[in-house]
RNA sequence: GUGAGCGUAGCUCAGCUGGUGGUAGCACCGGGUUGUGGCCUCGGCGGUCGUGGGUUCAAGUCCCAUCGCUCACC
C-alpha cells in the first residue's frame, strides 16, 4: 500500500523483522516518543487506577490512556484546559493518548443514540443528556491537550449483519473526515479507526476511506468484542496488510498476553487493555508462566513472589501469600500492588518483544514465550 | 424475680392456617472478565431447624419441659 497523504508520519521505523510482519520504531508527540510496539495503560478518568504517576514511571510505562467521554462528564475538559491540560492536571509529562468517546457508545449503547450528526447520551453519572459530534470529540480533545487524539467512531458488536456493519464503517468515515476537518493547528495527532466488523472487504473499503483523508496513525477498532480469537487475528491480519507500512498501527482494546504476541508478530505497532488492570484489581495477576489467581486459598501460606522471575516492585519485596491476605481484606494496598505487577508484566513482555525484533529473533521469542506457560494457563 | 419476644447454613434472615429445609443476602471455594464503574457475572460447598419429651399418618411450624440470648418491669 502506498503511504497516506497530507501528513508526514510520526513515525520512524528502526528495524523491521525478517521473519513475519513486526517492526520496531518510535512515535514522536508534543511529549517526546515512545517505542514500539508499545503496550498503553488505560487511565480512563486521567488516572490509571490505583497506581500513581511515580508508580507507571518506575514500572516503565511510557505512554498512557485518558477517556474523551469520561473527562468530559467529569470533571469536564474546560475545567481541565483552564488547570493547565490534561498533563498538567494528572502529573504525567509524558505522552496521553486519549480515546475519543466512540467506544463508550458501544458499551454504553443502552444510553446512547447514533445519528449522522454524532452520539446522544444520557450520562451513566447522573441521566444528564449530552451530546458528542466528531467535531465535539476533537475539539475536547484539544482542550485536555492529549499527544494523540482519536477519531469519533462508531464500534460494531459482533454479531452483526453486512448491511449494519457497512452502514456504520460508512458512518465512521464520514466523522473520521469530519474529525480531521475540525482540528486545529495544535501539533497533536489525530488517528482514524477502521472499522468493518468481521468483513475483510469491508475493513478493506474502511482502509481505503481512510486513506483518502489521512491520518497520523490508524487504529483497528471493533475488534475482541465476543468474536472467535482466531477470526480477531485473521481480521487482524487482514486490515494490517491493507495499510500503509510507514505510519503506526493501532489495536484498540487488546489485549491478553498472547494477544500482544500474535499481533506484534501480524505488525501491530501500539496497544490499550483494562486486562492488567482491570484483572489485578479482581485478583488475577500475569506471570512469565501463565496467570495465577491471588484470591485462591492454594496461596494461603506461598511465600514465594507471584513470579520469581519477575523484578517489579511487588515482586521484589512481597510474597503470594501477603498478596493473598490484602486481597481477601479489601486493602488498598493490594490493588496497588497488583496493578503495578501486572502493568510491570506488560510493558516487560513489549520490552522483550522490541529486543526480539531488533535481534530478529521475533520467532525464537514466541515459541519461548509458550513454552513457558504452564499448562493450564 | 416477673412478663414478653427470639433461637433455622459460618453470619443476617425467609419459611402464611402442620404436608419433601430456602432460586435469599453476605461470607467461603472455583470459573469468567479485551478502546474500565475497585464493578459485575456464572457455578459450587454448606443445616441432626437450641435441647429433651409429647400430640399427629406427618412437626421448623402445635403442646410441655429445659437451656441460651434480648427487651421491659421489679
Amino acid at each position: 500500500m502506498e503511504s497516506s497523504p497530507n501528513k508526514p508520519s510520526p513515525f520512524v521505523i528502526h528495524t523491521r523483522s525478517s521473519q513475519c510482519a513486526a517492526r520496531c520504531g518510535e512515535v514522536q508527540t508534543l511529549h517526546g516518543t515512545f517505542q514500539t510496539p508499545i503496550f498503553m495503560p488505560v487511565g480512563t478518568q486521567a488516572t490509571v487506577k490505583a497506581v500513581s504517576p511515580e508508580n507507571l514511571i518506575e514500572l516503565g510505562a511510557e505512554t498512557i490512556l485518558a477517556n474523551t467521554y469520561h473527562l468530559f462528564l467529569r470533571p469536564g475538559h474546560e475545567l481541565i484546559r483552564e488547570l493547565g491540560g490534561l498533563h498538567r492536571f494528572m502529573n504525567w509529562d509524558r505522552p496521553i493518548l486519549t480515546d475519543s468517546g466512540g467506544f463508550q457508545i458501544f458499551s454504553l449503547r443502552e444510553l446512547a443514540t447514533i445519528t449522522e450528526e454524532g452520539a446522544g447520551f444520557k450520562s451513566h453519572l447522573d441521566g444528564t443528556a449530552l451530546f458528542l459530534s466528531p467535531e465535539d470529540a476533537v475539539a475536547v480533545q484539544e482542550a485536555l491537550g492529549s499527544d494523540i487524539m482519536m477519531c469519533l467512531d462508531t464500534c460494531i458488536p459482533y454479531p452483526a449483519d453486512k448491511d449494519e456493519t457497512l452502514n456504520a464503517t460508512e458512518l465512521t468515515a464520514r466523522w473520521a473526515r469530519r474529525s480531521r476537518r475540525a482540528q486545529r493547528q495544535t501539533g497533536q495527532l489525530l488517528f482514524g479507526i477502521v472499522q468493518g466488523g468481521m468483513y475483510p472487504d469491508l475493513r478493506t473499503l474502511a482502509v481505503e476511506q481512510l486513506l483518502e483523508i489521512g491520518f497520523d496513525g490508524y487504529a483497528l477498532g471493533g475488534l475482541s468484542v465476543g468474536e472467535p480469537h482466531d477470526l480477531m487475528l485473521d481480521i487482524t491480519e487482514h486490515t494490517v496488510k491493507k495499510l500503509p507500512r510507514d505510519y503506526p498501527v493501532y489495536l484498540m482494546g487488546v489485549g491478553t498476553p498472547e494477544d500482544l504476541v500474535e499481533s506484534v508478530y501480524r505488525g501491530i505497532d501500539m496497544f490499550d487493555c483494562v486486562m492488567p488492570t482491570r484483572n489485578a484489581r479482581n485478583g488475577m495477576l500475569f506471570t512469565s508462566r501463565g496467570r495465577i489467581v491471588i484470591k485462591n486459598s492454594q496461596y494461603n501460606n506461598d511465600p514465594r513472589p507471584p513470579d520469581e522471575s519477575c523484578a517489579c516492585y511487588t515482586c521484589r519485596n512481597y510474597s503470594r501469600a501477603y498478596l493473598r491476605h490484602l486481597y481477601m481484606s479489601r486493602e488498598i494496598l493490594a490493588y496497588q500492588l497488583n496493578t503495578i505487577h501486572n502493568l510491570y508484566y506488560y510493558v516487560g513482555l513489549m520490552r522483550s518483544m522490541r529486543k526480539a525484533i531488533v535481534n530478529d529473533t521475533f520467532l525464537q521469542f514466541r515459541n519461548n514465550f509458550y513454552a513457558m506457560r504452564d499448562e493450564k494457563s
